[in-house]
DNA sequence: AATCCGGGGGG
DNA sequence: CCCCCAGGATT
Protein backbone atom coordinates (compact mmCIF):
# COMPACT_ATOMS: atom_id res chain seq x y z
CA UNK A 1 0.00 0.00 0.00
CA UNK A 2 1.47 3.33 -0.75
CA UNK A 3 0.24 6.07 1.88
CA UNK A 4 1.15 8.73 0.02
CA UNK A 5 -0.69 8.36 -3.75
CA UNK A 6 -3.44 11.19 -3.13
CA UNK A 7 -1.02 13.97 -1.77
CA UNK A 8 2.73 14.21 -1.88
CA UNK A 9 1.94 17.37 -0.37
CA UNK A 10 -0.25 16.92 2.70
CA UNK A 11 2.61 14.07 3.78
CA UNK A 12 5.22 16.25 3.26
CA UNK A 13 4.05 18.64 5.79
CA UNK A 14 3.76 15.44 8.43
CA UNK A 15 7.29 15.91 9.85
CA UNK A 16 7.71 19.42 9.74
CA UNK A 17 4.16 20.21 12.06
CA UNK A 18 5.57 17.33 14.28
CA UNK A 19 8.62 18.92 14.96
CA UNK A 20 6.99 22.63 15.38
CA UNK A 21 4.31 21.11 17.88
CA UNK A 22 7.30 19.30 19.68
CA UNK A 23 8.99 22.43 20.24
CA UNK A 24 6.29 24.04 22.07
CA UNK A 25 4.84 21.19 23.91
CA UNK A 26 7.76 19.23 24.83
CA UNK A 27 8.62 18.13 28.45
CA UNK A 28 11.57 19.14 30.26
CA UNK A 29 13.10 15.89 30.60
CA UNK A 30 16.96 15.11 31.96
CA UNK A 31 17.73 12.69 29.17
CA UNK A 32 16.90 15.37 26.56
CA UNK A 33 19.90 16.68 27.54
CA UNK A 34 22.84 14.61 26.43
CA UNK A 35 24.01 13.03 22.89
CA UNK A 36 26.36 10.87 25.65
CA UNK A 37 24.69 6.95 23.67
CA UNK A 38 25.48 5.25 27.48
CA UNK A 39 22.38 8.02 29.01
CA UNK A 40 20.38 7.75 26.15
CA UNK A 41 20.72 3.81 26.21
CA UNK A 42 20.23 4.14 30.16
CA UNK A 43 16.75 6.19 29.47
CA UNK A 44 15.66 3.88 26.70
CA UNK A 45 16.20 0.69 28.58
CA UNK A 46 14.20 2.07 31.32
CA UNK A 47 11.67 3.40 29.16
CA UNK A 48 10.82 0.42 27.59
CA UNK A 49 6.93 -0.68 28.81
CA UNK A 50 7.36 1.99 30.95
CA UNK A 51 5.34 5.63 31.40
CA UNK A 52 7.94 8.65 31.47
CA UNK A 53 6.68 9.27 35.05
CA UNK A 54 7.78 5.90 36.42
CA UNK A 55 11.06 5.73 34.72
CA UNK A 56 12.09 8.74 35.26
CA UNK A 57 13.33 9.02 39.09
CA UNK A 58 15.11 5.62 38.10
CA UNK A 59 16.78 7.07 35.78
CA UNK A 60 18.11 9.96 38.27
CA UNK A 61 19.22 7.16 40.46
CA UNK A 62 20.68 4.93 37.81
CA UNK A 63 22.67 7.66 36.85
CA UNK A 64 23.54 8.93 40.20
CA UNK A 65 25.08 5.44 40.95
CA UNK A 66 26.54 4.68 37.56
CA UNK A 67 27.99 7.52 35.77
CA UNK A 68 29.39 5.84 33.12
CA UNK A 69 29.24 2.57 31.81
CA UNK A 70 32.47 1.33 33.52
CA UNK A 71 30.99 2.13 36.33
CA UNK A 72 27.53 -0.06 35.80
CA UNK A 73 29.80 -2.95 34.60
CA UNK A 74 31.77 -2.76 37.35
CA UNK A 75 28.68 -3.26 39.13
CA UNK A 76 27.25 -6.31 41.47
CA UNK A 77 23.86 -7.53 39.25
CA UNK A 78 22.78 -7.85 42.69
CA UNK A 79 23.05 -4.15 43.36
CA UNK A 80 21.49 -3.72 39.92
CA UNK A 81 18.56 -5.21 40.38
CA UNK A 82 18.40 -3.83 43.53
CA UNK A 83 18.50 -0.37 42.08
CA UNK A 84 15.84 -1.54 39.84
CA UNK A 85 13.40 -2.88 41.96
CA UNK A 86 9.64 -1.98 41.60
CA UNK A 87 10.21 -1.39 37.88
CA UNK A 88 9.39 -4.77 36.62
CA UNK A 89 10.72 -6.64 33.53
CA UNK A 90 13.25 -7.53 35.65
CA UNK A 91 15.80 -9.34 32.81
CA UNK A 92 16.31 -6.00 31.45
CA UNK A 93 18.37 -5.42 34.48
CA UNK A 94 20.14 -8.36 33.56
CA UNK A 95 20.65 -7.18 29.85
CA UNK A 96 21.33 -4.15 30.54
CA UNK A 97 24.45 -5.46 32.45
CA UNK A 98 25.47 -7.91 30.41
CA UNK A 99 25.59 -4.68 27.82
CA UNK A 100 27.70 -2.49 30.23
CA UNK A 101 30.19 -5.36 30.16
CA UNK A 102 30.46 -5.87 26.11
CA UNK A 103 30.86 -2.12 26.01
CA UNK A 104 33.01 -1.47 28.17
CA UNK A 105 35.08 -4.57 28.53
CA UNK A 106 35.02 -5.51 24.77
CA UNK A 107 34.87 -1.87 23.29
CA UNK A 108 36.94 -0.11 25.81
CA UNK A 109 33.36 1.87 26.85
CA UNK A 110 32.64 3.17 23.42
CA UNK A 111 28.52 2.20 22.62
CA UNK A 112 28.44 0.77 18.90
CA UNK A 113 26.95 3.89 16.74
CA UNK A 114 24.86 2.45 14.41
CA UNK A 115 21.45 0.84 14.58
CA UNK A 116 22.30 -2.38 12.63
CA UNK A 117 25.65 -2.70 15.79
CA UNK A 118 23.35 -1.55 18.32
CA UNK A 119 20.92 -4.13 17.73
CA UNK A 120 23.48 -6.88 18.95
CA UNK A 121 23.37 -5.72 21.99
CA UNK A 122 21.71 -7.69 24.60
CA UNK A 123 18.16 -6.24 25.91
CA UNK A 124 18.55 -3.51 22.62
CA UNK A 125 15.40 -4.03 20.11
CA UNK A 126 14.39 -2.30 17.09
CA UNK A 127 12.84 0.48 19.12
CA UNK A 128 16.23 0.86 21.39
CA UNK A 129 18.47 0.57 18.56
CA UNK A 130 16.74 3.34 16.34
CA UNK A 131 16.17 5.59 19.40
CA UNK A 132 20.23 4.91 20.72
CA UNK A 133 21.07 5.55 17.02
CA UNK A 134 19.00 8.95 16.09
CA UNK A 135 19.22 10.77 19.32
CA UNK A 136 23.08 9.79 19.81
CA UNK A 137 24.72 9.30 16.35
CA UNK A 138 21.78 11.12 13.91
CA UNK A 139 21.04 8.03 11.91
CA UNK A 140 17.99 8.81 10.24
CA UNK A 141 16.08 5.52 11.38
CA UNK A 142 12.80 5.78 12.33
CA UNK A 143 11.64 4.96 16.13
CA UNK A 144 8.49 2.27 16.13
CA UNK A 145 7.15 2.58 19.65
CA UNK A 146 3.35 2.34 20.45
CA UNK A 147 3.07 6.11 20.43
CA UNK A 148 3.89 5.70 16.92
CA UNK A 149 1.64 2.97 16.03
CA UNK A 150 -1.13 5.15 17.56
CA UNK A 151 -0.43 8.05 15.57
CA UNK A 152 0.14 6.36 12.51
CA UNK A 153 -2.37 4.37 12.73
CA UNK A 154 -5.07 7.66 13.01
CA UNK A 155 -3.60 9.51 10.90
CA UNK A 156 -3.08 7.67 7.85
CA UNK A 157 -6.44 5.18 8.87
CA UNK A 158 -4.39 2.34 9.09
CA UNK A 159 -6.31 -0.83 9.97
CA UNK A 160 -4.09 -3.55 9.69
CA UNK A 161 -3.66 -5.52 13.55
CA UNK A 162 -0.37 -4.26 15.32
CA UNK A 163 -0.06 -7.69 16.85
CA UNK A 164 0.87 -9.00 13.72
CA UNK A 165 4.19 -9.50 12.02
CA UNK A 166 2.75 -7.92 8.59
CA UNK A 167 1.72 -5.00 10.44
CA UNK A 168 5.02 -4.14 12.14
CA UNK A 169 6.65 -4.51 8.86
CA UNK A 170 3.87 -1.71 7.40
CA UNK A 171 4.28 0.87 10.38
CA UNK A 172 8.24 0.51 9.96
CA UNK A 173 8.29 1.18 6.54
CA UNK A 174 5.78 4.09 6.73
CA UNK A 175 8.15 5.63 9.62
CA UNK A 176 11.07 5.42 8.12
CA UNK A 177 9.64 6.76 4.85
CA UNK A 178 8.19 10.06 7.01
CA UNK A 179 11.55 10.44 8.77
CA UNK A 180 13.37 11.04 5.54
CA UNK A 181 11.24 14.35 5.17
CA UNK A 182 12.91 15.52 8.47
CA UNK A 183 16.40 17.23 8.70
CA UNK A 184 16.57 16.34 12.11
CA UNK A 185 15.90 12.52 12.65
CA UNK A 186 16.45 13.08 16.74
CA UNK A 187 13.99 15.75 17.00
CA UNK A 188 11.11 14.16 14.50
CA UNK A 189 11.63 11.24 16.28
CA UNK A 190 11.26 12.42 20.24
CA UNK A 191 8.52 14.80 18.57
CA UNK A 192 6.15 11.69 17.14
CA UNK A 193 6.60 9.59 20.53
CA UNK A 194 6.19 12.88 22.55
CA UNK A 195 3.27 13.54 20.20
CA UNK A 196 1.42 10.59 21.01
CA UNK A 197 2.08 10.56 24.76
CA UNK A 198 0.66 14.04 25.24
CA UNK A 199 -1.37 14.87 22.31
CA UNK A 200 -2.86 11.52 20.53
CA UNK A 201 -3.63 9.73 23.42
CA UNK A 202 -5.29 6.36 24.02
CA UNK A 203 -8.50 7.35 25.33
CA UNK A 204 -9.75 10.68 24.66
CA UNK A 205 -7.12 12.66 22.03
CA UNK A 206 -7.33 16.17 22.12
CA UNK A 207 -8.26 16.34 18.54
CA UNK A 208 -10.08 19.15 19.01
CA UNK A 209 -6.46 21.12 19.30
CA UNK A 210 -4.81 18.72 17.01
CA UNK A 211 -2.13 20.33 14.06
CA UNK A 212 -3.08 17.10 12.46
CA UNK A 213 -6.77 17.43 12.68
CA UNK A 214 -7.51 18.41 8.85
CA UNK A 215 -5.22 15.45 7.67
CA UNK A 216 -6.14 12.99 9.99
CA UNK A 217 -8.38 9.58 8.47
CA UNK A 218 -9.27 9.22 12.09
CA UNK A 219 -10.74 12.17 13.23
CA UNK A 220 -12.54 13.15 9.56
CA UNK A 221 -14.18 9.58 10.01
CA UNK A 222 -14.44 9.47 13.84
CA UNK A 223 -12.81 6.50 14.49
CA UNK A 224 -9.80 7.26 16.80
CA UNK A 225 -11.21 5.05 19.11
CA UNK A 226 -11.12 2.12 16.94
CA UNK A 227 -7.29 2.67 16.04
CA UNK A 228 -4.88 0.95 16.49
CA UNK A 229 -6.44 -2.18 16.03
CA UNK A 230 -4.86 -4.76 18.25
CA UNK A 231 -6.22 -8.07 18.63
CA UNK A 232 -4.37 -9.93 21.32
CA UNK A 233 -6.20 -9.83 24.72
CA UNK A 234 -3.57 -11.65 27.15
CA UNK A 235 -4.88 -14.06 28.99
CA UNK A 236 -4.77 -13.79 33.14
CA UNK A 237 -3.43 -17.06 35.11
CA UNK A 238 -4.55 -16.82 38.92
CA UNK A 239 -1.80 -18.31 41.34
CA UNK A 240 -1.87 -18.87 44.73
CA UNK A 241 1.58 -18.16 46.71
CA UNK A 242 1.54 -19.48 50.53
CA UNK A 243 5.02 -17.83 51.67
CA UNK A 244 6.44 -19.20 55.06
CA UNK A 245 7.91 -16.17 56.84
CA UNK A 246 10.36 -18.24 58.95
CA UNK A 247 11.99 -15.64 61.38
CA UNK A 248 13.99 -15.96 64.06
CA UNK A 249 14.88 -13.25 66.17
CA UNK A 250 15.45 -10.22 64.16
CA UNK A 251 16.69 -12.37 61.11
CA UNK A 252 14.20 -13.59 58.22
CA UNK A 253 14.21 -16.66 55.72
CA UNK A 254 14.97 -15.50 52.27
CA UNK A 255 16.11 -17.14 49.00
CA UNK A 256 16.51 -16.18 45.39
CA UNK A 257 14.35 -17.20 43.18
CA UNK A 258 16.13 -19.14 40.16
CA UNK A 259 13.95 -21.43 38.58
CA UNK A 260 11.98 -20.47 35.20
CA UNK A 261 8.93 -18.25 36.31
CA UNK A 262 8.48 -14.40 37.55
CA UNK A 263 10.99 -12.42 39.55
CA UNK A 264 14.08 -14.14 38.59
CA UNK A 265 16.67 -13.62 40.69
CA UNK A 266 15.16 -11.95 42.95
CA UNK A 267 14.41 -12.63 46.46
CA UNK A 268 11.43 -14.11 48.44
CA UNK A 269 10.30 -16.35 51.38
CA UNK A 270 10.08 -19.88 51.64
CA UNK A 271 7.18 -20.33 48.82
CA UNK A 272 4.86 -23.15 48.30
CA UNK A 273 2.52 -23.00 45.35
CA UNK A 274 -0.97 -24.47 45.13
CA UNK A 275 -3.79 -24.74 42.81
CA UNK A 276 -6.55 -23.46 45.09
CA UNK A 277 -6.38 -21.03 48.15
CA UNK A 278 -5.18 -22.53 51.34
CA UNK A 279 -7.46 -21.36 54.65
CA UNK A 280 -5.41 -22.92 57.08
CA UNK A 281 -1.56 -23.45 58.45
CA UNK A 282 -2.36 -27.52 59.10
CA UNK A 283 -3.67 -27.73 55.45
CA UNK A 284 -0.15 -27.06 54.13
CA UNK A 285 1.56 -28.86 52.10
CA UNK A 286 4.30 -31.39 54.06
CA UNK A 287 8.12 -30.91 53.32
CA UNK A 288 10.70 -32.86 55.88
CA UNK A 289 12.78 -29.62 57.11
CA UNK A 290 9.76 -27.53 56.37
CA UNK A 291 7.76 -29.73 58.78
CA UNK A 292 10.39 -29.58 61.64
CA UNK A 293 10.20 -25.94 61.55
CA UNK A 294 6.19 -25.86 61.25
CA UNK A 295 6.39 -27.86 64.35
CA UNK A 296 9.14 -26.25 66.29
CA UNK A 297 8.12 -22.79 65.17
CA UNK A 298 5.06 -20.64 66.81
CA UNK A 299 2.47 -19.22 64.16
CA UNK A 300 2.74 -15.61 64.63
CA UNK A 301 0.23 -13.92 62.53
CA UNK A 302 -1.59 -14.58 58.88
CA UNK A 303 -1.82 -12.02 56.47
CA UNK A 304 -4.68 -11.19 54.63
CA UNK A 305 -4.97 -12.20 51.22
CA UNK A 306 -2.50 -9.79 49.16
CA UNK A 307 -2.77 -9.54 45.51
CA UNK A 308 -0.30 -8.36 42.42
CA UNK A 309 -1.50 -8.07 39.06
CA UNK A 310 1.22 -9.11 36.36
CA UNK A 311 0.84 -8.78 32.45
CA UNK A 312 0.14 -12.56 32.31
CA UNK A 313 -0.85 -13.52 35.53
CA UNK A 314 -2.64 -12.82 39.10
CA UNK A 315 -0.66 -13.62 42.18
CA UNK A 316 -3.05 -14.09 45.17
CA UNK A 317 -0.48 -14.67 48.13
CA UNK A 318 -0.73 -15.05 52.13
CA UNK A 319 2.05 -15.01 54.30
CA UNK A 320 2.79 -17.21 57.48
CA UNK A 321 4.74 -15.60 59.51
CA UNK A 322 6.88 -18.26 61.85
CA UNK A 323 8.78 -17.32 64.75
CA UNK A 324 11.00 -20.02 65.79
CA UNK A 325 13.08 -19.10 69.34
CA UNK A 326 16.36 -18.08 68.99
CA UNK A 327 19.06 -19.61 70.29
CA UNK A 328 17.42 -22.89 68.75
CA UNK A 329 19.46 -24.34 65.85
CA UNK A 330 17.47 -24.45 62.46
CA UNK A 331 18.31 -26.57 59.77
CA UNK A 332 15.69 -24.12 57.02
CA UNK A 333 14.78 -25.55 54.17
CA UNK A 334 16.62 -25.58 50.40
CA UNK A 335 18.38 -22.79 49.80
CA UNK A 336 16.82 -20.31 52.10
CA UNK A 337 19.41 -18.10 54.27
CA UNK A 338 18.71 -16.26 57.75
CA UNK A 339 19.29 -12.61 56.47
CA UNK A 340 19.72 -9.15 59.28
CA UNK A 341 17.50 -6.50 58.73
CA UNK A 342 20.24 -4.52 56.63
CA UNK A 343 21.17 -7.32 54.54
CA UNK A 344 17.30 -8.40 53.17
CA UNK A 345 16.75 -4.34 52.31
CA UNK A 346 19.78 -4.58 50.18
CA UNK A 347 18.84 -7.49 48.13
CA UNK A 348 16.71 -7.28 45.31
CA UNK A 349 12.65 -8.66 46.11
CA UNK A 350 9.54 -8.35 43.94
CA UNK A 351 6.81 -4.99 45.40
CA UNK A 352 4.51 -7.62 46.90
CA UNK A 353 7.45 -8.66 49.11
CA UNK A 354 8.15 -5.09 50.00
CA UNK A 355 4.71 -4.65 51.00
CA UNK A 356 4.58 -7.20 52.99
CA UNK A 357 7.86 -6.45 54.70
CA UNK A 358 7.10 -3.01 55.93
CA UNK A 359 3.53 -4.37 56.87
CA UNK A 360 5.66 -6.22 59.06
CA UNK A 361 7.25 -2.94 61.21
CA UNK A 362 4.09 -2.23 62.47
C1' DA B 1 3.69 -16.59 15.32
C1' DA B 2 2.76 -17.00 20.27
C1' DT B 3 3.99 -16.49 24.70
C1' DC B 4 6.28 -14.73 28.51
C1' DC B 5 8.06 -11.08 31.43
C1' DG B 6 6.04 -6.16 36.26
C1' DG B 7 4.20 -2.66 38.03
C1' DG B 8 1.59 1.37 37.93
C1' DG B 9 -1.72 4.96 36.62
C1' DG B 10 -5.79 6.80 34.12
C1' DG B 11 -10.57 6.59 32.79
C1' DC C 1 -13.00 -3.13 35.51
C1' DC C 2 -10.31 -1.98 31.34
C1' DC C 3 -6.35 -0.06 28.81
C1' DC C 4 -1.40 0.25 27.84
C1' DC C 5 2.97 2.16 28.68
C1' DA C 6 9.75 5.42 24.53
C1' DG C 7 9.70 -3.58 24.03
C1' DG C 8 12.70 -7.68 23.92
C1' DA C 9 13.77 -12.56 24.38
C1' DT C 10 12.40 -17.12 24.03
C1' DT C 11 9.92 -20.95 22.29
Amino acid sequence: MDWFSDSDDSTAGFATTLTEWYEHHKRDLPWRHTQNPYFIWLSEVILQQTRVVQGRPYYERFVAAYPSVQAMANADERDLLRLWQGLGYYSRARNMHKTAQYVAGDLAGRFPETFLDLLKLPGVGAYTAAAIASFAFQEKVAVVDGNVYRVLARVFGIEEDITTTGAKKTFSVLANQLIQMSDNPATYNQAIMEFGAIQCTPVSPDCLLCPLQQRCQAYLTGRQRMLPVKSKKTAVRERYFNYIVIRQGDRIALKERTQKDIWQHLYDFCLIETEEPLEAFRELPEGKTLNWVLQEGILKGLSDERTQVLSHQKIRARFWLVEVPEGRKVVLPDGLIFCKPSETERLPKPILVVDYLKSLRF
